[in-house]
DNA sequence: AAATTCTTCCAAAGCGCTTTGAATAAATCC
DNA sequence: GGATTTATTCAAAGCGCTTTGGAAGAATTT
């Protein structure tokens, strides 16, 4: 059933029908509702690709799936951050257009997208320091929205982000409360942003406690399960090993508990461990006391505020071009995985 | 740039425009050279929505993501699934449109999905038992694939699944030549169709090693660290309690590691565990050898095969309507986590 | 050389919607 | 009561593309 057929059926021009149901002003009670009655009765909804043609607007999202092949990873974060997006999308009638770019055909990717004319913005997410797609979405004049930020660029670009190096500064001086004095960061990849900020919190703490930092406490690399119990094994492997973790990611530190339990030593009492809790539904961290301490921001509701966000940057665009930005504070919950330094 | 300022700029008609980059053959070779030529130099590519509209194609693939609230979680094979799918996609010119639908809402949505000619055909996830999305699906006659199937669905359907039943006989079998008498069933959600087929294969095992199934060593629900954890807690708390563990999902497992250790005992040797691993990017179940012994299925293929099966649905409708199915094998990968049963 | 067939190109219709500008009917005014 | 508003409704143009049905010119045949 189309606009056509539905105007005919109810002998009722077009025109009439299609402002009925837009909730334009310029038509009575009476015909409107007689056309929702019948809109309702034949599942009449108007066709997607019809309207935004005649609008202009496509009332499409793009997010971009990194990775084209198997060995490039998805981040665990990603189910969670487009399930809060994708919902507060649905609620302003947009939808989301998931697109796999592979890496280095970013620039013909997005001119595609947009040329196509397939979204009126995208989500970009996992910046690195000097993330080169923003400048390449500025250029292409594509409304987007970063989930993080790019210490080293320079230009104006909308962002969520949570305030990283605050989070770490602040677990660090919760481990420096508790006595410990040889604290190891198994981090994230060195070029990605995030990564960069929490070893400043950290460095930012130590220095504050006049800890010399040690390059061999400090791990980075891809933060899964195998890393981070290769990291923490050949830490505790060192002659004077950390006696606290502070780990990027819940899944990085299952592969530190690992360590630290093939080494006989008990996680919370030998050895504390604090980890960045991205709150993810699937691997919540533990049920009423945490199983680790952690500092924990939700991506579900990252996902929710680049949506919103998004969303006000295509609607109401801003005459004068300046940028949003909402910085996130998480929480330091406390769990069973930190205590006291021993005293050896 | 569109198609008639392209044409214009050429001195051609948008027909041969059209054409050329079409690729048809009502065209000269020379033209098309030359339009294709000026198409590269100013990006041209066609809109989307302005090309289906006139093809009455989306080109388009929706998937549908559950939960619209927080409380449900996204499934964590999720990412890799869709990563595999998408990937498919755009080697065949479609794109992924994800929608979130809050359960019971289904009819309402699909139908919308349907009139609106959003998309050419779903990709349908987490079939329970007696899926009703099938029904549905096939009443309204949009073309979709289900990731998995429902036992008591009787209709015909298009599906691409893993021969549960057959790994969970296999994974019993060996667990029983290591010398194993009381296994344990760590599963999922009942009502879910894999859960139930892996059910069976564990039970067929028992039944054919003459040993009798014990309802307390079997467990459902939700497959998380602190679910499986619980579990293995309870189960280990029993006066008899299991010397292995039969888990149906990695994340699960890492509960039960963590409740063997914490009761002082150590995997592989007072407990074996064997696992079903999907073989998540973010999630690899240890690097050379395997930490968990596992049947190993990759869901990044299940995505790939899936979208390839219902773009061949799209494009290749079968006049018999008879239905397409792939059922997978997996491998049974020996690791580090199952050892000959203790003799005590 | 005229008739026929290809080859190559184009004008125009149509996909299903929104929206502008105009027309009609009803209501208000002097 | 005729002129002017106001409230409703509609016809038609247009969004950017594909595709049908020709048309013109070149190549082939008789």
């Amino acid at each position: 059933m189309n606009l056509k057929e539905l105007s005919n059926h109810l002998g009722i021009s077009p025109t009439t029908v299609s402002r009925a149901l837009g909730g334009y002003p310029e038509v009575s009670e009476k015909t409107r509702l007689k056309v929702q009655a019948a809109a309702k009765q034949f599942h009449y909804s108007a066709n997607t690709r019809a309207k935004s043609l005649a609008t202009g607007r496509a009332m499409m999202i793009g997010h971009i799936l990194p990775g084209a092949t198997k060995d490039e990873m998805v981040n665990p974060i990603f189910g969670d951050f487009l399930s809060g997006a994708s919902g507060t999308y649905t609620k302003h009638g947009y939808d989301l257009l998931l697109s796999q770019v592979a890496s280095g055909d970013e620039e013909r990717a997005y001119n595609n997208l947009k040329s196509k004319g397939a979204v009126d913005g995208l989500i970009v997410q996992s910046p690195s320091i000097d993330e080169p797609r923003i400048k390449l979405l500025n250029r292409l004049g594509i409304p987007f929205v970063l989930h993080g930020r790019a210490s080293e660029v320079t230009e104006p670009y909308n962002w969520v982000d949570v305030n990283n190096t605050h989070c770490f500064l602040r677990a660090t001086q919760f481990l420096l409360n508790l006595g410990h004095k040889r604290i190891a960061l198994i981090n994230g990849l060195e070029h990605m942003d995030f990564a960069k900020r929490r070893r400043e919190g950290y460095l930012d703490a130590l220095r504050q406690a006049a800890i010399n930092a040690q390059a061999h406490y400090m791990y980075c690399s891809q933060m899964t399960e195998d890393q981070g119990y290769q990291a923490a094994c050949t830490m505790l492997e060192l002659p004077v090993p950390p006696t606290a973790f502070l780990v990027s990611s819940l899944i990085s530190a299952i592969g530190v508990r690992r360590a630290i339990s093939d080494k006989g030593l008990k996680m919370g009492q030998d050895i504390s461990v604090i980890i960045h809790d991205d709150d993810i539904s699937y691997l919540r961290n533990g049920r009423d006391i945490p199983i680790f301490t952690a500092t924990r921001s939700s991506v579900f509701e990252a996902g929710q505020l680049c949506a919103e966000m998004l969303i006000d940057v295509i609607e109401n665009p801003n005459p004068r071009g300046d940028a949003r930005h909402i910085l996130l504070e998480s929480q330091l919950l406390v769990g069973q995985s930190t205590g006291p330094a021993p005293v050896a």
